[in-house]
DNA sequence: ATTACATGTAACCAATATAGTTACAATTAC
DNA sequence: GTAATTGTAACTATATTGGTTACATGTAAT
């Protein structure tokens, strides 16, 4: 199973309010092209992850942070789209008295780990920063 | 969500194949500690990806190359934990009349596809040899 | 050839995740 | 006070996972 949307979706939601403090979960609702609550639900998680600021009532929302300072990575974690560390499933109860099952989960988690860790990376490397330059660039050559 | 447990399976049913040809999906269902047909399920694909050969009604299942030949990504594409290349989802229509809404997958994407293939290439860095060696060396010690 | 045992699948189930939707309370701005 | 907005609860449809029963098909050994 692909990796949720909602990593997408949190990029494109922080990008708009990166350009623009006062866009609406209608407004960006309109850009994802989603449904409201779906945005707000995702800007709640990237609430309580403190890379924006929101208030109830008010329109809009705020970057915690410079764009420079988010990397995809704080948004990857922030959205939830992969439970606590484990991007990997094991099975949990392989059979003790077997030299295969009781030596399969402890051989295969570093390297499972190394894997998480090497995709992990390269979502540290990017920040929203080139996010959002790439997007103004390409508007810029596209005119 | 994580990436199925059907991945680990998969290497474990593989590791038992390779230090014995006759295991039967009851005794292999017995070492992962599941039920009979989740391993013959997984050994179907195993098997249409062409790792192993099995023939109905005879008991077990070989390789069909070396096990220095076969890498956990062979495994982990064989067993399909991923849909076709798509490690992470994007969300589909984004609205073209947004600056951000017609530049976000072209953006993300590519950044996407450099994150699945770090991960991928340590999983091609590592064969089932590596991983019965690391079984067996793990015995050895233990004794 | 009959028996015993394996594999290969179809069909189903429970549990869970995703994405979307309606409805509404709570909050703020004018 | 009114209008607009956020924050959630509750619900839906759909899909995946992991497991299970049932059974048809195929092989081998006696």
């Amino acid at each position: 199973m692909a990796i949720s949307t909602r990593f997408s979706v949190g990029i494109h939601i922080l990008s708009l309010i990166a350009t623009d403090e006062k866009m609406t979960s209608d407004l960006i609702a309109g850009s994802v092209n989603t449904n409201p609550v779906v945005i707000r639900k995702i800007m709640s998680m990237l609430k309580k992850a403190d890379l924006i600021a929101v208030r109830p009532g008010v329109a809009g929302a705020r970057l915690t942070r410079p764009l420079s300072k988010i990397t995809l990575l704080d948004v990857y974690h922030a959205v939830a789209v992969v439970p606590d560390k484990e991007l990997f499933g094991v099975h949990a109860a392989p059979n003790p008295d077997c030299p295969v099952g009781r030596n399969i989960q402890s051989t295969v988690t570093p390297i499972f780990e190394l894997a998480q860790s090497a995709l992990e990376k390269v979502l540290a490397h990017v920040t929203l920063d080139d996010i959002v330059s790439e997007i103004e660039q390409k508007e810029a050559s596209s005119s």
